[in-house]
RNA sequence: GCGGCCGUAGCCCAAUUGGCAGGAGGCACAGGUUUUAGGUACCUGACAGUGUGAGUUCGAGUCUCACCGGCCGCACCA
């Protein structure tokens, strides 16, 4: 110990970790400069390419830190640092979503405000994050809870509700236009009303809701996921396939309730088609376009006569019932139809009476002699609201269902075909009703099978097909055809070309696209969020607040919990916390008509509000009159000259962040609401990027085993012991028991959390930040081995003895210049690391960094120009130790700012290269040969080879393959 | 059920994109040097032929097909 006394050991990594993370707070190393705005700094902007680097906004967990969280945080870091070295502007910080259920549960629970709570663990994360060493610009590191920061969430709250969607806008594609300019096109009457009545003779409340009826943020008195168990309603997004929340897994029921709503449907085809102009995961695109879910096809008028009892003098003998389908070209294989159970027109068309003739048994489950149609129906549609999602999902194939007694008019033959009632038909999707095709339907051909319907096959399957089975593939049409149109002998795509042509010449029907995207409920039954700026006057409308009275702040109140019930309550209605707070929800205000009173909106925004836009604030967080500033925006944020690589012909470049890593975990949601407010923001003028994440990059994760014993408790991991068994198999034990062992995520309750604290402390932090870069490629999940963690410890070990003396602290360099075996591997790795960091490809830029490192120990003496290029390339993974060494080298500036060694192009081709002789693929010889050779030459070389001709003996050349310099394969019989 | 991703030494992972698996790197393992010893550090070494089977090719870890195993997303979306 006392012998080295400047190993390079955790202690001492600490000292000098410490150290420099105090001088770069101390200097602002990594302050970014603005081009404009309250800090702008044009000079310090100038000659300098710009990169927007940006991590997946946090949420401060109170439970800390586990050894998994930090992992995309120092990669981003070290991709901000490589690049920083290649002169680039560089912005990175790190900001908190802070609003959130988990500091509101605290609450709730102990008393204690969620702003302390949150605070508190906003220091923690900030601490652990600092001990790093991530070089973020801490100046601007907002957080959503900071009134400065929500002030401008309740702003484009603002926006959003007083514009529009104008859908023809932009050549058809559209955009949103601010509301002012709706009331003008329609007080100037050029353009209508919805109701085709003119504008001047609408009252006022008419008026008013004509208005209401475009804004993109608006009220709606409509179904929504209630969760008692919660107190609060959820955004269908956070609702499971199996109607539970997301969150806590209670049950979700449907009720009526009046929210507010965010029109995102408006931007479906936007949504979808710009997700071609993003360098995304195709993962994640993939899960946006499914989750937006657009389908094309055709809108189809089916007509059924009205039933005598509901006919009115204003009802037409017949009724239309509209379906939608993506497969009109099978129109002539429908041979029944089916409603939702909550569809409209369900009532109007069940006769009053008997069944009609042609009703089979079969058709009526309960039984047609002791049912009316009604009553059949009546108790189907009770029987199915009944349902949970769970129990209709579970039926699976087993269809269920009741013949309505109606039968619908089939346009393109007249054929007469029955209407049925049942649930595998959502009332959510396209019309709620659908032309059946047994044929070519999985669906279909289950509940024809079931309800003795004709099924009639109009798409030709191929030999062999089953019987019993629908076919939902290509093939040419067959029983396709009537007077005047025939598809028969076309291929699926062209018999839906020309049937929607047909449907569409006779009125029957048109081409349309239906989206399962629904639009955004905004609303949440809780206190630790955004207030809305929103306040109703006497009369109940809802008016927003003029910008000089934001931030709407968060009152005080005595309760932070929402009244929630019992979680099977489905009639139990939502009470937020801010309705108790009667003195901040009753105002007087002047809103421009004299002091009125007036009554707040007491639900607060969803956790996503905030999280969608940050990335706007991190730009200009010290802006006061303006979200950010234009220039600003468009410096970091704006449209490049080039697109990605794979955006259709012809595109133009989005912008947006130029690189945003975080969890996959985020595909559909956040992703989804940030681009469209982003994209709102964009049509408003606001900013001049498309697209807030230009890139995006999902980090894995990192794993741990755990361990369970006999009853199957978790037991301590670290404290498991690895046995081998009586076979040689290896098992596990815990203070002599046997457990077993199973893989998955870090956490309390398995007991197997490992903390970046305890690395800090055992290895330091640049060991730490190499180790969780050196084990594997970042988009990869692999499980955290603390053992292996002394690998990394070793390498900053060994590069410090290179550089170091262990025993008097001197430098050891030579000034002598490196031989040229020496010389060639430096360009290579520096060449090699470039396009690795370049590429987010850490492991093996730092595999590399050691294979230098390890050249390096096999020297006698170091020279000071490999070890000055090592340092300054290894700084990116380990910082700290790299700026000791690189100060220890003589030099008085921090490295942060230093090139990057560039290779030497003649430094990275050999003189001579290793050429491999192959006979039948299989390796015979090596030769060394001159990178200029001449194929000729070669090809005589090889077969020249020994070694060659002793594999040849007794065969006959056939071919031989020559790709010069490196590769010779001779093919012999 | 539909869609997507992935299988390389005991373990985590490389492989210029079809061209040498004396595997880039790391862990673990064995032996050695240093050490009173343990540990640290350093040196040396052993270990797989790429999940299985076929195909394309002069040549396949890389391309194609089928199967096996694992992971993820969606789930009656007409």
């Amino acid at each position: 110990m006392s012998e080295t006394p400047y190993r390079y050991t955790a202690e001492l990594a600490e000292r000098i970790e410490l150290a420099w993370q105090d001088r770069w707070a101390a200097e602002g190393t990594f302050h970014a400069p603005n081009p404009a705005g309250p800090w702008a700094d044009p000079e310090g902007v100038a000659g300098r390419e710009k990169l927007f680097v940006l991590d997946m906004f946090p949420y401060p967990s109170g439970a800390g830190l586990h050894v998994g969280h930090p992992l995309g945080f120092i990669a981003t870091d070290v991709y901000a640092r490589f690049q920083r070295m290649t002169g680039k502007n560089v912005l990175h910080t790190l900001g908190y979503d802070a609003f959130g259920l988990p500091a509101e549960q605290y609450a709730v629970q102990t008393g204690q405000h969620p702003r302390k709570t949150t605070e508190e663990n906003m220091v923690t994360m900030r601490r652990q994050l600092r001990r790093l060493g991530l070089g973020h610009d801490d100046r601007r590191a907002i957080a959503t809870i900071d009134e400065e920061f929500y002030r401008w969430t309740q702003w484009i709250f603002v926006q959003i509700f007083n514009s529009w969607y104008d859908e023809s806008a932009e050549c058809g594609r559209g955009k949103a236009r601010p509301i002012s300019e709706l009331v003008a096109a329609l007080e100037s009457g050029e353009r209508a009303t919805s109701s085709g009545v003119p504008w001047i003779w609408l009252n006022a409340d008419a008026q008013r809701k004509e208005i209401d009826d475009h804004r993109l943020a608006y009220t709606s008195e409509a179904p929504v996921n209630w969760c008692p168990g919660l107190g609060t309603v959820l955004a269908n997004e956070e609702v499971t396939a199996d109607g539970r929340s997301e969150r806590g897994n209670f049950p979700v029921f449907k009720r009526s309730l009046s929210q507010w709503m965010m029109r995102i449907t408006k931007y479906s085809d936007r949504l979808v088609d710009d997700l071609d102009r993003l360098d995304w995961p195709e993962p994640v695109k993939l899960m946006q376009r499914n989750w937006i879910g657009r389908s094309s096809g055709a809108k189809v008028s089916f007509h059924a006569p009205a039933a005598d009892g509901s006919t009115t003098s204003e009802s037409p003998a017949s009724i239309a019932l509209d379906v939608f389908t993506t497969r009109p070209d099978t129109l002539f294989g429908a041979t029944f139809m089916v409603l939702a159970p909550e569809h409209p027109l369900v009532d109007v068309i069940v006769p009053v009476g008997d069944w009609p003739e042609g009703t089979r048994d079969a058709w009526v489950p309960g039984g047609r002699l002791e049912m009316t149609p009604t009553e059949a129906v009546e108790a189907y549609r009770r029987s199915a609201s009944r349902k949970s999602d769970v129990e209709r999902q579970s039926e699976g194939k087993d269809k269920s269902g009741v013949f309505t007694g109606a039968f619908a008019t089939n346009p393109v033959d007249g054929r007469s075909i029955p209407v049925f009632v049942a649930d595998y038909v959502l009332m959510g999707y396209g019309t709620g009703a659908i032309m059946a095709v047994p044929g070519q339907d999985v669906r279909d051909f289950e509940f024809a099978t079931k309800f003795d319907l004709p099924i009639i096959r109009t798409v030709q399957p191929p030999a062999g097909h089953p019987d019993d089975e629908a076919f939902t593939g290509d093939g040419p049409a067959i029983n396709s055809a009537n007077d005047e149109i025939s598809l028969n002998g076309l291929g699926v795509t062209e018999a839906k070309a020309k049937t929607i042509a047909w449907l569409q010449d006779k009125g029957f029907g048109e081409e349309t696209v239906t989206y399962k995207l629904r639009d955004w409920l905004f609303s949440r039954q809780r206190y630790w969020g955004e207030p809305f700026p929103i306040v109703y006057d006497e009369a109940g409308h809802a008016i927003t607040l003029p910008e000089s009275m934001l931030p709407v702040v968060l009152p005080e109140v005595a309760n932070y919990s929402p009244a929630t019930f019992d979680p099977e309550d489905a009639m139990s209605t939502p009470a937020p916390p801010l309705a108790l707070a009667t003195e901040w929800v009753n105002v007087e205000l002047d809103l421009g008509d004299g002091m009125k009173p007036y009554r707040r909106e007491t639900n607060t925004m969803p956790n996503w509000a905030g999280s969608c836009w940050y990335e706007l604030r991190y730009l200009d967080p010290a802006n006061n009159d303006t979200l950010v500033d234009p220039e600003v925006e468009k410096y970091w944020m704006g449209k490049h000259a080039e697109t990605v690589v794979g955006a259709p012909v012809g595109a133009v470049d989005p912008g947006g962040a130029d690189l945003y890593v975080g969890g996959v975990e985020h595909a559909v949601l956040h992703l989804l609401y940030s681009r469209f407010w982003h994209k709102v923001l964009f049509d408003l003028g606001h900013v001049s990027s498309e697209e807030p994440f230009r890139k995006l990059f999902n980090q894995g994760y990192i794993q741990a085993f755990a361990f369970r014993d006999s009853r199957g408790q978790s037991v301590p991991a670290a404290e498991v012991i690895e046995v081998k068994g009586p076979d040689g198999e290896i098992a596990y034990a815990w203070h002599g028991d046997p457990v077993t062992r199973e893989y998955g995520k870090m956490g309390k309750s398995l007991k197997n959390v490992i903390t970046p604290d305890e690395m800090f402390k055992g290895y330091g932090a640049d060991t730490f930040r190499v180790y969780e870069m050196s084990m594997g490629p970042l988009d990869l999940s692999r499980p955290w081995e603390t053992r292996a963690v002394v690998g990394a410890q070793r390498f900053l070990q060994r590069l410090w003895r290179n550089v170091v003396d262990e025993e008097t602290g001197e430098l050891t360099v030579t000034d002598d210049a490196p031989d040229l075996a020496t010389t060639r591997l430096l360009h290579r790795t520096i060449d090699t690391l470039r396009t690795d960091y370049d590429g987010l490809r850490f492991n093996t830029a730092i595999a590399r960094l050691i294979e230098f490192n390890n050249a390096l120990t096999k020297l006698p003496h170091v020279p000071r120009e490999t070890a000055e290029a090592l340092v300054v390339m290894t700084a990116p993974v380990a910082p700290h130790i790299a700026e000791e060494l690189w100060a220890k080298l003589g030099h008085t500036e921090s490295l942060t700012f230093e090139n990057f060694p560039e290779a030497d192009p003649a430094m990275l081709v050999d003189d001579t290269v290793t050429c491999v002789v192959q006979v039948q693929g299989k390796l015979r010889d090596r030769l060394e040969v001159a990178v200029d050779i001449s194929e000729e030459e070669l090809r005589a070389l090889a077969l020249a080879s020994d070694k060659v001709i002793a594999a040849l003996a007794g065969k006959v050349v056939r071919k031989v393959i020559v790709r010069a310099p490196t590769l010779v394969n001779i093919v012999a019989s």
